[in-house]
DNA sequence: ATAAATCCTGTTATCGATAACATCTGAGAT
DNA sequence: ATCTCAGATGTTATCGATAACAGGATTTAT
């Protein structure tokens, strides 16, 4: 491997003037900087991330503190994780997977936390290192989540658009700000637009969907559009109006919620509300990681637009 | 944070005592040794692993290769990770994700390699660094995986005990040592019981499977069980014969594959041959770090045993 | 023209842990 | 009693990088 030593020596120089070039560029001469650049170019020189964390008091760690059980969470997963990766991987940094939430969580630089629950924030604000939260709180953490209430016009708007007469928003059963974000979205364009809102609500699981609308069909006239939270219970939706012999989508539409995988798996596949998980794990880490570097100021929320992915489930 | 010295100092020994209690244990009297242990509780002290990195060449990294496709991937990658992750953890080994299979892929100390396809085989023999694939392979490299043949047999004997008289097998059409081992194992089944073998083959996606058995639905008498490689087939298959108005499991079983969560979305809910996966994680940490501690040297294969998992698609 | 300020680069010490070598102690051999 | 040797512990140098300080050259101010 080759170290700062060997740059040094190539551009003739001392250590410390290379390590300069790396960290204060602009306290050396344009001269040095390019004659070190040459050097560490044809050396292919990268720093040593373990030497660099030690002098510095870092461990180039970050966890992620995934605070669900691992059988409910959402095949998304794979995606935040990526977009997190992808991102520290840039800065040098190593992500660490930590599913049990106990205290003695060893040393890192920072956190980012998803699947929380209310209990959750109690322990959270003992925390001493800088943290972000994937998903919105209203307690005033720093998150990155996608626009909820967004999402719950979006799919709202275009029920209306494609002429369907009665949308029911389907919500999940569960005192979380995403919820009341989705369904706040939904309420805003039914009232915009002259329309009485009517929501049910279901624990995330496609079978309790399925029961539930079985049991009431009769409820549902045609040309009803069903505007779920989520792609589960789009799936559980779209099941109990085929085996009840509706038709998708003429007399009957389905709009999920997150387009990760479930809306694939789905027959005919879902029309969703797609949020780019992906991206949204690369703000984590970015957020996080700019924390880490300003001495743990407070970053705000970030808030990226999720899109409407249209597929079998509307005329 | 207290380190090596604040112990040493605590137990009246130098540095270099403390570290051997560590480290060499062996070479210290038994009664510095208790009074160093005491000193480390009594100050809580834990090794300082970007020291240790930096003094052994380590970095204290496993990188992840997921050569997959991200939009492909299974669910049950999450289960891996977090099998690797806790197994890692307790070594002080931070795990990193890698999605791009780019050549230039860093420092670390070691691979776990998963989603090889056969042209990765190529660059795979390059690396200079220790690796174990997630997944059986035929090119005699290190392998963690759950017994695919025995999975195979499992469900055929179990379709077999409950009185299915037509057992078909449904491969996925993709040339990996995981599909054939699957089938072998019905295969064997089929023969030990005088039964002729009948394998239909798809892409693993259930619309896929949904169209070709419903395009085919007179070719398959009451009393058949379709024994599937995954459980995306058996969602398809499923779904197939439910819109047939073939009745569940009684007319027709369907056993799947996997056990990561589509099984509990499907309706009836799968049974299905269980991978516990996130122990084949564990295992995989496992023998990297192995490898990593014993130069390099091969483990072998790793197999472990599936279970079967009854619900609602078998009588 | 000379003192003071500025800028650039090199030297030294440090982060926390460990390998290699040095030193010391006491048991056993002669 | 002296010598040798093994075993236990301490000392020094090192891993690769950086902060703090030091020193030399150049510029600015009076």
């Amino acid at each position: 491997m080759t170290t700062l030593k060997d740059v040094a020596d190539q551009a003739h120089v001392s250590r410390m003037t290379v390590s300069r070039v790396i960290n204060h560029p602009d306290k050396v001469t344009e001269e040095v900087k390019q004659l070190v650049y040459q050097a560490m170019h044809s050396l292919n020189y990268h720093p040593n991330a373990m030497a660099r964390a030690l002098v510095n008091n870092r461990t180039q760690i970050i966890k992620l503190l995934v605070l669900e059980e691992m059988t409910t969470v959402e095949p998304y997963y794979m995606n935040l994780l990526t977009g997190i990766s992808k991102e520290l991987e840039e800065h040098q940094y190593a992500l660490q997977l930590v599913t049990e939430n106990s205290f003695e969580i060893g040393t890192c630089d920072g956190y980012i936390i998803t699947g929380m629950r209310d209990e959750d924030y109690q322990w959270i604000k003992e925390l001493k290192l800088p943290f972000v939260l994937f998903g919105e709180n209203r307690y005033g953490y720093d998150f990155v989540d996608s626009d909820n209430k967004m999402g719950g016009q979006i799919g709202t708007r275009y029920a209306i658009q494609r002429g369907y007469k009665h949308l029911i928003y389907v919500g999940i059963d569960l005192a979380e700000p995403f919820e009341y974000s989705r369904e706040a979205g939904y309420i805003q364009v039914m009232q915009e637009n002259g329309l009485e809102p009517q929501i049910i609500r279901s624990t995330n699981h496609s079978t309790q969907m399925q029961n539930y609308i079985t049991e009431h069909w009769e409820k549902f006239e045609e040309n009803t559009v069903f505007i779920c939270a989520s792609d589960r219970l789009a799936l559980g939706t779209e099941r109990a109006i085929l085996t009840q012999k509706g038709s998708i989508p003429d007399q009957y539409g389905v709009i999920g919620h997150d387009s990760v995988f479930l809306d694939q798996v789905a027959f005919p596949k879902l029309t969703t509300i797609k949020q780019e998980v992906d991206k949204m794990g690369e703000l984590c880490a970015k957020m996080l990681l700019d924390k880490i570097n300003n001495g743990n100021q407070a970053q705000g929320k970030c808030v990226i637009d999720p899109q409407l992915v249209i597929r079998g489930t509307t005329k």
